[in-house]
RNA sequence: GUGGGUGUAGCUCAGUUGGUUAGAGCACCAGGUUGUGGCCCUGGGGGUCAAGGGUUCAAAUCCCUUCAUCCACCCCA
């Protein structure tokens, strides 16, 4: 624009002035109060990581390593890539930590910035900022019901009432090969490979699984015959599943059975699910996870079965702005010091201390403006009181004190040392 | 990486078939009240019309290029 600054924020990322700020410092304390409720204890990791750990974790095969990390290498020749996502780091640290040896059973939540090298869209940043949950140890069902119960408490809390649970599972790799070679043989029947679209063809040949996500009217219109993943799960993995959903349907959580769903990431075995909103456009999964019992041992770890989610916070907060959920409101200033001349203005700063030590909020003016200014920056910070101090009131040992909202003017005594917090409690406190 | 839309004041947007000094609302500042905010009235500041090039007597307007941004594809939170 005109700005004299050539300098600009990169694409996909954003600036959180403080109203917005406000709203993500709610969220996050939601989302930490939670957490903890369910027992998930806060991990901090890296954002900047060796490339291999999410070449391996990840997996070499998913776009966000083929295409969408951004990896730099180190002045040691080293290559190091921004975080995309937080799994493999949890595992990592697991591992790194040794705390398979202190306990059975870990449940860790993460919540920061993640970055991928992705065009934007809505919904879908450069740098965006998730939370996640892991529970590393536990195979059961319920291990699972627990993470799902969680993600849905928590977009609850967040206010996100509209979203629908997708609930899939994908089994162990045995039931998932044999569905492959099933779906493959499905695609490439000549009167089927060639009524799909381009695009499919092309998965055919790299991800079949992932022709269940086309939106193309006549791929879905034949898709409904190929062959789905539910009809190759074992017997421990439909066992599995069954309590999965009992479990849900005891707590009430209700979903759609997606047999469908397509994950994008490869190291999900049975268990995956997908929060989903109709408020976002294309972008619409705010909270999505699954089981992924062999991912601590590609790591060299031992066998450990685990489970967890991550979901985006820009989404989240856009549903919830975009659905009737009342705004909040920032917190308004208690007490705005209006200092008229220069005496007063000397006592501002003892009487700004005074105030704040007794856990009030307060500002003043600093451009040493005239007092009808000084009321309306009052009323622009949508304080509660005005502390008005000029020569007459400190001749008279007593300062002017104005309510905001009614307009009524009392008086305190000049001496900061004599007040409480009490004197400042208006009537909407 | 591919496709489409949009770039005019801090924000949201007008701007006629190309025609004089580019406008409005909101926001900001000041005055109406020499010490009292919100509502109202009056006035004021603020623009390289995204940038660069071209066509023309004349370009915010037409053409080209670049950049930014949004939406969608791919894919995911």
């Amino acid at each position: 624009m005109n700005s004299p600054l050539d300098i600009h924020r990169l694409q996909g990322t954003a600036d959180l002035l403080p109203a917005e700020s406000f709203r993500w410092t709610q969220a996050e304390q939601v989302i930490r109060g939670t957490m903890l409720r369910f027992g998930f204890g806060e991990i901090r990791f890296p954002v900047l990581e060796p490339t291999e750990l999410f070449a391996r974790g990840t997996g070499a095969s998913t776009d966000i390593v083929q295409k969408e990390m951004y990896t730099l290498t180190d002045r040691g020749g080293r290559s190091l890539t921004l975080r995309p996502e937080g799994t493999p780091s949890v595992v990592r640290a697991y591992l790194e930590e040794n705390l398979g040896s202190q306990r059975p059973v870990w449940k860790l939540f993460y919540l920061g910035p993640m970055f991928r090298a992705e065009r934007p869209q809505k919904g879908r940043y450069r740098q965006f900022h998730q939370f996640g949950a892991e529970m590393i140890g536990a195979a059961s069902p319920e291990s699972d019901v627990e993470l799902i119960a969680l993600g849905h408490t928590i977009l609850r809390d967040l206010g996100m009432n509209a979203v629908r649970l997708h609930l899939n599972s994908i089994g162990s790799p045995d039931a998932r090969r044999a569905h492959n070679e099933k779906l493959l043989a499905f695609l490439e029947q000549p009167d089927v490979f060639q009524k799909i679209d381009e695009d499919c063809r092309r998965r055919v040949q790299t991800n079949p699984l992932r022709v269940f996500d086309c939106k193309n009217e006549e791929c879905v219109r034949i898709l409904r015959h190929a062959p789905t993943i539910d009809q190759f799960l074992t017997a421990e993995d439909q066992e599995h599943f069954a309590r999965v959903r009992h479990g849900l349907e005891t707590l009430g959580i209700a979903y759609d059975l997606d047999p469908r769903m397509v994950r994008g990431l490869d190291y999900y075995t049975r268990t995956t699910f997908e929060f989903k909103t109709n408020l976002l456009g294309a972008q619409d999964t705010v909270c999505g996870g699954g089981r992924y019992d062999l991912l601590v041992e590609t790591f060299g770890g031992p066998a450990t079965p685990a489970v967890g989610f991550a979901s985006g916070i820009e989404r989240i907060l856009a549903a919830v702005g975009e659905s009737d959920v009342a705004p909040v409101a920032l917190p308004r200033l208690d007490v705005f010091v209006c200092g008229l001349g220069d005496n007063a203005r000397g006592l501002t700063a003892a009487i700004l201390s005074r105030l704040r030590g007794l856990g009030l909020s307060a500002d003043t003016d600093f451009l040493g403006r005239g007092l009808k200014a000084q009321m309306k920056e009052a009323n622009r910070l949508a304080a509660r009181l005005a502390l008005i101090v000029g020569d007459d009131e400190i001749a008279r040992g007593r300062f002017a004190l104005r309510q905001m909202d009614g307009g009524g003017q009392s008086e305190i005594p000049a001496d900061p040392s004599q007040w409480d917090k009490g004197l400042f409690v208006g009537v909407n406190a």
